[in-house]
RNA sequence: CGGGAUGUAGCGCAGUCCGGUAGCGUACGUCGUUCGGGACGACGGGGUCGCAGGUUCAAAUCCUGUCAUCCCGACCA
């Protein structure tokens, strides 16, 4: 099954690695786990990167940057958030090479030592709050509602392609707000949007809710994630949103003058999405015939193919072909006609489908005699023929069902995997032989949440903002709950 | 950082046990026939066998070291 993301699984090679993105790792250095991201994979980046900039915008965010190096002493200034991050940091150490006085290459110059070491970003929080700080006096100046885009480094342990790769492309936004409930507004409303961005463009149904204490993000009051179901029924966590409270205006000093005059901190939230969404992308749809893209994320959404034995039938075809490639870009429709010769029908049909082009058009001898052309979708890999004539029509109306159909086949999965469960021995038995999410009354408390994960490697994925009320009993400590969560074995 | 595996042509691999100077598939190039689901034939180009030492007349193969990757853990977004 072309589900899971290993380098030695059955198709990797041929649909993953090679197609649309390789982990590639420069040899004898210590750059690893960090990604290449070739240019069909960048081309799907760039549409989510767009359409998420769009809902950001519309939601009256602006775009800035940041420094990549952050100060060592910004680090410490949170308690909570250096425990979070302090064992996973690239630190820069020195400024200067120069040529090894002892033979052949290069030395770090010892004398080029920096006063203060300098970390590669692994999030930016204590720098932005840094620069927050000079451009915050008066309750005039807030909301700050920036976001950045921007490159970050985990220096992980052990990464895996797109879901935990050293050096990821994501964006963060960091708002500071005048009172709590703006706050809690803007992280209620910034998950909102990951999870429309999720279900209208990804077509990945994605369970909204809030982190329990031990998941949460370090620094954070409060944590708001969008939870993933992959096909192979492991979870994945694909946004966050996270309510800060006043910890980083207290660590940075970040005050202003409300209406009275009074000295307040700053009220913040972050939160982020990043290029393990493609990897969402990619888990939560494909099949063994390679990617299965959402017309919405499509970099090619519809792609033409003649079929011709000579130049004169070429010729033939792509008088009729340029109409409909017209009709389709006049659509919005982004189209490929591809009449190359060097590749045989066979051949382009195969690696279209690979790499998740939602519609394929082919126009042959047989199409023009009879004014037909053959309309195939990749997520049913259904093929039917029909009139040329206002095809342009009837591909954008099929577009609009792809995107649908993607989507719901995936919500079906998602529901099917979801199990309610009142015991601890139903609970190992799903997770062992169904997967999926487990819904189950939890008593609260962190040592049950942590006795379950080293029992069983589950973790609470979240408590859905929509769980139903309901009370009931921990399946684990047989403790009173208020109301079920959502456990799985996360990616 | 522990346990296991791997590193040989762009990609996927065989060859390693038992040392004799590198091969298969695919991709690539030329020509011809093909072209409605990854075409076929003929000829051809391409490899410091991860790296560094050692043993030997001779090392992809044996020994030592080292680097890197993958999988499983631990850790984490």
């Amino acid at each position: 099954m072309a589900k899971e993301l290993t380098s030695r699984s059955e198709n990797y090679s041929q649909w993953y690695n090679d197609l649309v993105v390789k982990a590639d790792l420069a040899e004898n250095s210590a750059v690893r786990g960090c990604m290449v991201i070739k240019p069909y994979g960048y081309a799907i980046w760039e549409k989510m990167q767009a359409a998420l900039d769009r809902m950001f915008k519309d939601t009256g965010h602006v775009n800035a940057y940041f420094p990549l190096f952050i100060p060592k002493s910004f680090f410490s200034k949170e308690a909570a958030h250096v425990d979070g991050f302090a064992k996973e940091c690239a630190v820069v150490t020195h400024y200067r090479l120069k040529n090894d006085p002892d033979g052949k290459g290069v030395i770090v110059d010892p004398d080029a030592k920096l006063e203060e070491e300098l970390i590669v970003r692994p999030t930016s929080e204590t720098i932005i709050w840094s620069t927050y700080k000079n451009w915050i006096q008066s309750y005039r100046d807030l909301p700050i509602l920036c976001n950045q885009w921007a490159n970050v480094v985990r220096w992980e342990m052990r990464t895996r392609l797109f879901l935990r790769t050293a050096e990821f492309l994501w964006q963060e936004g960091h708002t500071a707000h005048a009172t709590k409930q703006e706050a809690l507004d803007e992280t209620m409303q910034m998950i909102n949007v990951y999870a429309d961005f999720a279900e209208k463009f990804m077509a990945v149904p994605v369970v909204k809710g809030a982190k329990s204490e031990n998941e949460r993000f370090a620094g954070a009051l409060d944590t708001y994630c969008i939870e993933a179901l992959m096909q192979d029924g492991k979870a994945l966590q694909s946004g966050t949103s996270h309510f800060l409270g006043q910890n980083f205006a207290r660590a940075f000093d970040v005050k202003f003058a409300n209406k009275e005059g009074k000295e307040e901190y700053v009220w913040a939230t972050s939160w982020g999405v990043s290029t393990r969404l493609m990897g969402a992308l990619i888990m939560a749809h494909s099949d063994d015939n390679g990617l299965v893209l959402p017309p919405k994320l499509a970099p090619i959404q519809v792609v033409i193919v003649p079929i011709y034995k000579n130049e004169e039938q070429l010729n033939v075809i792509s008088e009729k072909v340029n109409v409909i490639v017209e009709k389709l870009k006049a659509k919005g429709i982004s189209v490929k006609y591809d009449y190359l010769d060097n590749k045989k029908p066979g051949w382009k049909f195969a690696e279209y489908e690979l790499k998740g082009v939602p519609v394929r058009l082919a126009v042959g001898p047989r199409d023009i005699e009879n004014g037909t052309v053959e309309v195939a979708r990749r997520d049913t890999l259904t093929k039917e023929v029909t009139s040329l004539e206002g095809v342009d029509v009837y591909v954008e109306q099929l577009l609009n069902d792809i995107q649908e159909s993607i989507f719901t086949k995936a919500l079906n999965f998602r529901t099917e995997m979801i199990t309610k469960v009142d015991s601890y021995d139903e609970f190992k038995e799903v997770l062992k032989n169904k997967g999926g999410f487990i819904s189950a009354h939890w008593d609260g408390t962190k040592e049950t949440e942590q006795k379950i994960k080293e029992e069983t490697k589950a973790t609470i994925r979240c408590i859905p903002f929509d769980r139903e009320e309901e009370t009931g009993t921990c399946f684990y400590s047989g403790k009173p709950s208020q109301g079920r969560v959502l456990f799985a074995i996360a990616y």
